[in-house]
RNA sequence: GCCCCUGUCGUCUAGCCCGGACUAGGACAUCGCCCUUUCAAGGCGGCAACACGGGUUCAAAUCCCGUCGGGGGCGCCA
């Protein structure tokens, strides 16, 4: 789909002046991170809203590298962002554009500027003279009409005393150059875009389209803070949340893609977005639903796909499974993939798998394995699961239960002390399932096991 | 201080542009019930909002004005 100011011609597949026009009207929008520091969520969603567009548009979405300040710029910043973007599922287009290596084009344009009387000298920087007493309007594409009398915008440095471009400046010449048509930012650069319109008529260029994305909020209302979840992306993959969940929260977080869409993927989001419907009121972060959000999507992910991740948060946690097959994982990841709200959690969760010595529940402990009655009971079991033919769930469950109308008792006061017994903990998978994939050996092990 | 953006359940929002079908709908969270060996998941239900004050109108969440609240900006940072 091309943009909407695309002119109707019938025949937009061949013609030579066609392609002209497709690629006049072509929507190319950019995400230009500074790399003076971490991807956040407010700049990934930023980067997510542009790519958004592009992608459902069939427009380009470029990478422009704003590294003006050198001293503050550092490449360890920029592939941390360029590898988050990548991990969001964010591609872009070509090759990234380095602000650092277009010095001179600044420069020239603004030594243009002088030569017009737009521009003057102060010291050895070159600041733009606003004509005063007037209104510079524009058309925004979330807030609708703002209006800004140049009485409120002083002159405007285009280039400091050092040689480097102003952001402004360097911002209007690159958008200018790259042909971007649209620029989603955030509303902190509201009152930035009459000064940059000031620069496109100065330069006798066209205006791209701006829209200005309200700002993401901490919990308490105030600027999203370290604090509060205002944190890289990279520190929420190490959480132990899917890309899936936190594009998706991101998205829900500046457009609503209604009711039947809450939990979305990005093919989905692609498809489905319109730049006419982003939200104009700013937005807290809500930790809750990113963490619903998260178990939904790996409620839905393939058991397969979450092996690789589940892996690495074992590393992670220094958990070792080297002696356990991609099999044995995989079943114990369907046990426990309904049961945790992010990846890390699992490590928590499956703790009696991997060890023997796995912690114990206190309060469980007391009220489940102190007791004479549910030891003997528990050595019942294990002698009745220790000559059972096959160590299913299924005859397992069998097993429990006969024993338990043999003795007159409820199923549940034998299933619980042996959940305690095995697991150490009195919630978890099914009990009978955590049997059969802890293997024979292990559970009677466990059920007899004087409680340590 | 000045300028700009913004205000519907605790949170994200639908509705607002094109007033009436809104006893204001959905989702997260929370509470209760069901299912059930526990915890989840799932199902069902409850609680809960049009910031306030004036207009305009037969009629306002929806239009206008003001107040108050929230956020951002006012750098030779980006």
């Amino acid at each position: 789909m091309l943009s909407p100011e695309l002119p109707n011609c019938p025949e937009l597949t061949g013609c030579a002046g066609c392609a002209i026009l497709v690629e006049k009207f072509m929507v190319t929008v950019r995400f230009a991170p500074s790399p003076t520091g971490y991807l956040h969520l407010g700049s990934a969603r930023t980067a997510l809203f542009n790519w958004l567009y592009a992608r459902h548009t069939g427009g380009r979405f470029l990478l422009r590298i704003e590294d003006t300040d050198r001293s503050r710029s550092d490449s360890r910043f920029l592939e941390e962002i360029l590898r988050g973007l990548r991990w969001l599922g964010i591609d872009w287009d070509g090759e990234p554009i380095y602000q650092s290596q277009r010095f001179s084009l600044y420069r020239e344009k603004a030594r243009m500027l002088l030569a017009q009387g737009k521009a003057y000298m102060d010291g050895r920087a070159i600041l733009f003279s606003v004509n005063k007493g007037r209104t510079v309007e524009y058309e925004d594409i979330v807030h609708g009409k703002i209006s800004v009398a140049t009485d409120e915008i002083k002159d405007q440095v285009l280039v400091k005393s050092d040689g480097s471009p102003s952001y402004n400046f360097a911002c209007v010449v690159d958008d200018a150059d790259m042909a971007i048509t649209h620029i989603l930012r955030g509303d902190d650069h509201i009152s930035n875009t009459p000064k940059q319109i000031l620069f496109y008529e100065a330069l006798g260029l066209e205006p791209p389209r701006f829209g200005h994305m309200p700002l993401i909020l901490g919990p308490d209302g105030a600027k999203l803070s370290k604090r509060h979840g205002g944190v890289s992306v990279e520190e929420y993959r190490k959480e132990g949340f899917l890309p899936e969940a936190l594009v998706n929260h991101l998205i829900l977080l500046g457009w609503y893609p209604g009711e039947e869409h809450e939990i979305l993927t990005l093919e989905e989001a692609v498809r489905l977005f319109d730049i006419a419907d982003l939200n104009a009121v700013q937005a807290k972060f809500d930790m809750q639903k990113l963490r619903w959000l998260n178990a939904e999507h790996i409620m839905r992910k393939k058991t397969e796909d979450l092996l690789t991740l589940i892996k690495e948060q074992l590393g992670a946690a220094g958990v070792d499974f080297s002696g356990m097959g991609d099999d044995y994982l995989l079943k114990l990841i369907d046990l426990y993939k309904v049961r945790m709200k992010t990846l890390r959690e699992f490590v928590g969760l499956t703790e009696c798998f991997f060890r023997d010595d796995f912690s114990v529940e206190e309060e469980g402990r007391k009220k489940y394995l102190d007791k004479q009655e549910s030891r003997k009971n528990l050595g019942l079991l294990a002698d009745r699961l220790e000559a059972l033919q096959e160590f299913t769930a299924r005859a397992i469950e069998e097993a429990c239960r006969s024993l338990a109308e043999e003795k007159g008792l409820k199923p549940a006061s034998l299933i619980h002390p042996a959940r305690m017994a095995v697991s150490g903990r009195t919630s978890g998978a099914g009990l009978f399932e955590m049997m059969e994939l802890l293997g024979r050996e292990k559970v009677l092990t466990r059920l007899r096991g004087a409680w340590r």
